[in-house]
DNA sequence: GTACACTACATACC
DNA sequence: ACTGGTATGTAGTGTAC
């Protein structure tokens, strides 16, 4: 029996003391595929030097006779080879050993690691699947080849008649084919509860949504439209959402937040009812991993929490102020959640719930379409990290890259590094920070023909083009080693480029070639490919400077900042004496004025520098901009770095760092702030703009200004306990436990500052701040004070005009300016 | 009772 | 706990006067 599928899930499984790997996947023409493999994990021994080769064999055989007994399995040791392997970067001498158990693996390390011809054991720490995929070269989402046996009825236990699948095969070889792009079948669902506390409630309904379903199941019986269908109570309702999953047959049951609140909140309710989530394809129920949050798991049928992966993925590029589902969908869909009022469910009408049924239907359909929007992308990270979509789409970045590094050791014949254990990490979180970037210091004004330079991926092309890491790091000079002065020592790393770096130059080079692809073919697969190699690419430099990294190198991430910091400066000054002025720099962007220069100098000093560059570096233009105002801090009289509107060509403004930006100021102040810097950019002055900003003020005096626009919004970061100082927004959120409402760490918490009592001394913020619909008169001076002019302020000094002009307290006349 | 320095906190930039 | 450092700015807190 032979034939063609593609993995998308992984797991294992011991049977009669040996491990098995189920592979899950699918056919070209549909069916379900579960390939069965026989594989045994191994770890390596790094040995002493100078063994000669009788002490290797002796070693080897003490090795073999490991034996043990642990969790009443016979624990013992299947093979023992001798390679001539590299560990960061330096030839060694190792064991790789077989072991009976992938979890008796400890077992048998710890013995094994006594013996005075070993040196450390490594690669313990590799997850099973990961030390699969990597050996037999199973690749996630990449067509193959199966030889093998179909699954007999008597095999492992009688596994045939549990597994859920068309096709079951006992695995002899398997190679891959092709990468031929592969569809899922993509199932999304969503629950609403009565309480959003899990387990406390009960579950309302239940929506689901494929390609050819839109259901929402219910046990609460009101006139609804045809795709709402009843069931008998709610433990029914669970099953049949569970039979419609087996109908279905997804690849992929999508949802969002569904780690943190559909799979628990479900699992709670089928066990009060006790009864069985039957969706896994091997007749287990899922499985719920502990971890900062919870994520559970199914088998052969690959749950994914969409919001787990935007957040990694997406939520930098998202101008979304929460990554919550209808912001989310509004801007990457262009359509939102359905309006709908929650309240408990005994105070819902008839007409009511059937709002209720078409609110929950259209989050599961939002999900299916954002799931369909980011299917590329997991599929990209997947195939380029070698991991499965259940592990890509919950890793953090960092996780990402090491397992990156993981997947792609093997080819520099590299023993992997091991995770720091506990004291490790805290050790490394004591340390005090290096310096960083460099920030230009800006002067205030308002300037004109302004061209913008930055370097390509600055941090990784650095790192790769001089072979900073923790592998090609040297404890002293020696010739030929790159030296770089850092605050309190010299660090050197050889010129020689070590796995890191070569891994690095990889990413990149595939960046620019995925990013070119896609000039010529603009596809989505194209886009996302080069996409997920840019987001490796700016993460490497980062993770050498995290905590839980196995390639952590705190010099190599200190050296790269210096190196920054000195081509940064370098650019500067040459920028400078080429006869451009250089207003503003930060880390690895320049904005400059173009004096007397033409846009052609421009680009042609941009090919000069850029032949001066070493290694792979690159300056490119960002871009030429008509206008550009940076201001003065609030504090001092010096400019404010990470503040300034930029106009482009295109009449579009570029805002960064102002209070516009910021999600913390009301949307007045925001609204305002970024009309005068428009005004101002467009126009060339001020005028209109202090005519515009004292209408705002009188209008907000008159109370013509409506509530919503006057809303604060403040993240509670922490549990409400854990806060030292009290701010408005946890006042609040005390005020809205007291009231019932659902509050959690991470919530924008939304309030308007009221008027006070006026009863003697100054009351605090805190005390006069509001719910939004909690009735109240906005605290007028208060937002002219405190929200109106901070915010247009600093602008208007770059023109000469006070606070006085804008409220109304000056003498100055409009026409003096 | 208020002015001031300092700290805590949130959020942005790259 | 889940990439790094640099930076701005508000409101709270404690203390001096």
């Amino acid at each position: 029996m032979e034939l063609k599928f593609i993995p998308l899930d992984y797991d294992y499984f011991d049977f009669n003391n040996e491990t098995f790997v189920r592979v899950w996947g699918r056919t070209a023409d549909g069916k379900r595929v579960c390939a069965i493999d026989a594989y045994n994990a191994y770890f390596w021994l790094i040995l002493k030097e100078n063994l000669g080769k009788k002490d290797i064999e002796i070693v080897m055989e003490k090795v073999k006779g490991i034996k043990s007994e642990f969790a009443g399995r016979k624990v013992y040791v299947k093979n023992v080879e001798f390679h001539e392997k590299n560990f960061l970067g330096k030839p060694v001498k190792a064991l790789k050993v077989t072991v009976s158990n992938h979890k008796d693996m400890q077992v048998i390390s710890e013995r094994a690691k006594d013996f005075e011809e070993v040196k450390i054991r490594r690669e313990t720490d590799v997850s099973f699947i990961t030390r699969y995929i990597i050996e037999k070269k199973v690749l996630p989402l990449q067509w193959h080849s199966v030889s093998g046996e179909l699954l007999g009825e008597k095999d492992f236990g009688g596994m045939f008649n549990i597994l859920d699948v068309d096709i079951a095969i006992k695995a002899e070889n398997i190679s891959a084919t092709s990468e031929d792009n592969f569809l899922p079948k993509i199932m999304a669902f969503d629950i609403e509860t009565d309480s959003l506390e899990i387990g406390k409630g009960s579950i309302l309904m239940i929506s689901a949504v494929s390609e050819n379903l839109k259901k929402v199941l219910t046990w609460k019986k009101f006139p609804a439209e045809g795709y709402v269908e009843f069931c008998k109570d709610e433990a029914d309702m669970i099953e049949k959402f569970c039979s419609y999953i087996k109908k279905e047959k997804p690849d992929a049951l999508v949802g969002y937040f569904s780690d943190g609140f559909d799979m628990p909140y479900l699992r709670a309710r089928a066990e009060k009812h006790k009864i069985k989530m039957d969706i896994s394809l091997d007749g287990s129920q899922p499985v719920f991993a502990r971890g900062r949050i919870t994520s559970s798991r199914l088998a052969g049928i690959v749950h994914i929490d969409l919001f787990r992966f935007i957040e990694t993925a997406y939520s930098q590029y998202l101008q979304s102020e929460t990554l919550g589902l209808n912001e989310v969908a509004l801007e990457l869909l262009g359509e939102g959640k359905k309006d709908f009022e929650h309240k408990h469910s005994a105070h819902i009408t008839h007409s009511g719930w059937k709002q209720y049924f078409e609110y929950n239907l259209q989050d599961a359909v939002l999900t299916y379409k954002l799931a369909g929007k980011a299917w590329q992308d997991m599929a990209a990270f997947s195939r380029i990290i070698q991991e499965p979509l259940f592990e890509i789409t919950r890793d953090r970045m960092s996780q990402l890259v090491e397992n990156y590094l993981l997947h792609n050791l093997h080819k520099f014949n590299e023993i992997a590094e091991k995770r720091p254990l506990h004291d490790e990490i805290e050790e490394r979180r004591m340390r005090k920070k290096y310096e960083g970037a460099f920030v230009f210091q800006p002067v205030p004004a308002l300037y004109e023909n302004l061209a913008m330079f930055d370097f390509t991926s600055m941090y990784a092309s650095i790192i790769a083009t001089h072979n900073l890491s923790k592998s090609t790091q040297l404890e002293k000079k020696e010739k030929e080693a790159l030296e770089v002065e850092l605050e309190e020592h010299k660090a050197y790393f050889t010129k020689n480029p070590g796995f890191f770096s070569l891994m690095l130059n990889d990413i990149i080079n595939k960046r620019k070639k995925y990013k070119q692809e896609y000039k010529k073919n603009p596809d989505a697969m194209n886009f996302a490919r080069s996409n997920a190699y840019k987001l490796l690419a700016n993460a490497a430099y980062g993770y050498q400077g995290f905590f839980g990294a196995r390639y952590y190198c705190i010099d190599a991430a200190a050296a790269t900042a210096a190196l920054a910091r000195k081509f940064l400066k370098g650019v500067i000054d040459k920028i400078n004496s080429f006869g451009c002025k250089v207003v503003y720099a930060d880390t690895d962007g320049i904005a400059f004025l173009l004096q007397d220069k033409s846009k052609q100098e421009v680009l042609n000093l941009l090919e000069k520098l850029n032949s001066g560059l070493p290694g792979i570096m690159e300056l490119e233009l960002e871009e030429f901009y008509k206008r550009g105002i940076w201001v003065t801090k609030r504090t001092g009289e010096f400019g404010a770095k990470k503040k300034y509107a930029l106009l482009n060509e295109k009449n579009q403004l570029k805002v960064r760092g102002f209070e516009t930006v910021r999600r913390d100021w009301c949307n007045l102040a925001r609204e305002v702030q970024n009309e005068i810097l428009s005004r101002i950019l467009k126009e060339g002055n001020a005028t209109s703009s202090l005519k515009f900003v004292q209408d705002v003020i009188k209008k907000l005096k008159k109370r013509e200004i409506e509530k919503e626009k006057l809303v604060i919004k403040t993240q509670l970061k922490k549990e409400i306990a854990e806060y030292v100082a009290e701010g408005p927004h946890v006042t609040i959120a005390k005020k809205m436990i007291a009231l019932g409402m659902p509050v959690d760490t991470g919530m924008l918490i939304e309030y308007y500052i009221a008027e006070g009592n006026g009863k003697g001394k100054k009351q605090l913020v805190r005390e006069k701040a509001k719910l939004p619909d909690e009735q109240g008169r906005y605290d007028i001076t208060y937002y002219i004070e405190h929200q109106i002019v901070p915010a247009v302020e600093n602008i208007f000094e770059v023109f000469g005009i006070t606070k006085g002009d804008l409220t109304g307290k000056s003498q100055k006349k409009l026409h003096e300016f």
